[in-house]
DNA sequence: GTCTATAGTCCGATAGAC
DNA sequence: GTCTATCGGACTATAGAC
């Protein structure tokens, strides 16, 4: 056989490891490639460019989200449909905690990859205010609501990350949510 | 005299001109350096990449909101300091609508200059959380408050720049933070 | 200011799956 | 045969090293 099943496997996987041993800037596509035998071009037919490796496989995260928010009845608050897709999100994020953790790290010690991780929840925040507008939800409440939900949803996933804190992520998002509700009435 | 003086400001006008005129990525770095009397040389010597020639130039409006919000009282809720900050961008900015158009849909129409733009705002947003934390705010209200500003600003500014939107800038903040409150109080 | 490594693109060639 | 995934090499531009 010409080539081993699960090529874009390998090379999430020896990117990972490779940003985690020698750091995201030092390595090298090639390095990568040759760690998941294959070569530099497969990569880049692949992956649009070398962070890409590191977000593609967080796809279905986003699906899961949207999906959850479609899923609400329409006579729901905006944040409460909006916080069903972190809850979803949650829930997966859980099942993988250790990975979540390593990917994380990885991300916060580059900031190309950090840039990178700020334009994919971004999306995913525009992506949340386009089904509240399906939904009848109008602007700019749909659009603030998505902003605003990745804002709960960045803070809660920052503290979840930490090696020390031990509570669950949904159980960090809901107090995050609160803390939301507390300043945004005081003001 | 050996060089012209001014180099920067020769530079990300330049940079502005021919990135409006034949879009971000088709611009090279030569093309600018050229259009400002320089070499390419001296482009690096000055930003540390092609992105931030758009940003340099901004630097003055993230410290005037630090600024105002490490002048209010100490008094008030966290969200009404973080606030005094955006107004104060809102002054400035007012003041270089044409101009903050225009470098406003340069960025949008690029992914990798909205990349830059988040990670600029977030790193505002941090300093602000920063801010406050040292007048006595608590975690996470703090770093909360920081994102949710940028949230309500990134959003106000959006409607700020539409061609057809005559209302200042000031006022739409007012008026997404209105909405805030809103969206926070339902859930 | 010169030199070089690396990212990322484009062309075509080829091998396997179906 | 068609379709898709891999590979090879040449090429430009960014960005950093010297």
């Amino acid at each position: 056989m010409r080539w081993q099943p699960d090529a874009r496997g390998r090379l999430e996987q020896a990117a990972m490891e490779l940003y985690s041993e020698r750091g995201f800037e030092q390595t090298t596509v090639a390095e990568i490639a040759q760690r998941a035998g294959l070569t530099e071009r497969t990569f880049f037919r692949h992956y649009a460019d070398k962070r890409e490796v590191l977000f593609a496989g967080a796809e279905f995260l986003q699906v899961a989200v949207i999906d959850a928010v479609a899923a609400t009845p329409e006579s729901p608050a905006p944040m409460d449909a909006a916080m069903a897709g972190l809850a979803a999100a949650a829930t997966l994020l859980e099942q993988r905690r250790e990975f979540a953790r390593r990917r994380h790290w990885i991300i916060a010690s580059s900031p190309e990859l950090r840039e990178r991780e700020l334009i994919k929840l971004a999306s995913l925040g525009g992506a949340v205010a386009a089904t509240l507008r399906e939904r009848g939800v109008a602007e700019p409440a749909a659009s603030l609501t998505g902003e605003v939900a990745m804002a709960v949803f960045r803070i809660a996933f920052e503290r979840w990350t930490q090696a020390d804190e031990g509570r669950r992520l949904s159980e960090l998002i809901a107090e995050t949510l609160g803390e939301l509700t507390s300043i945004a009435t005081t003001a």
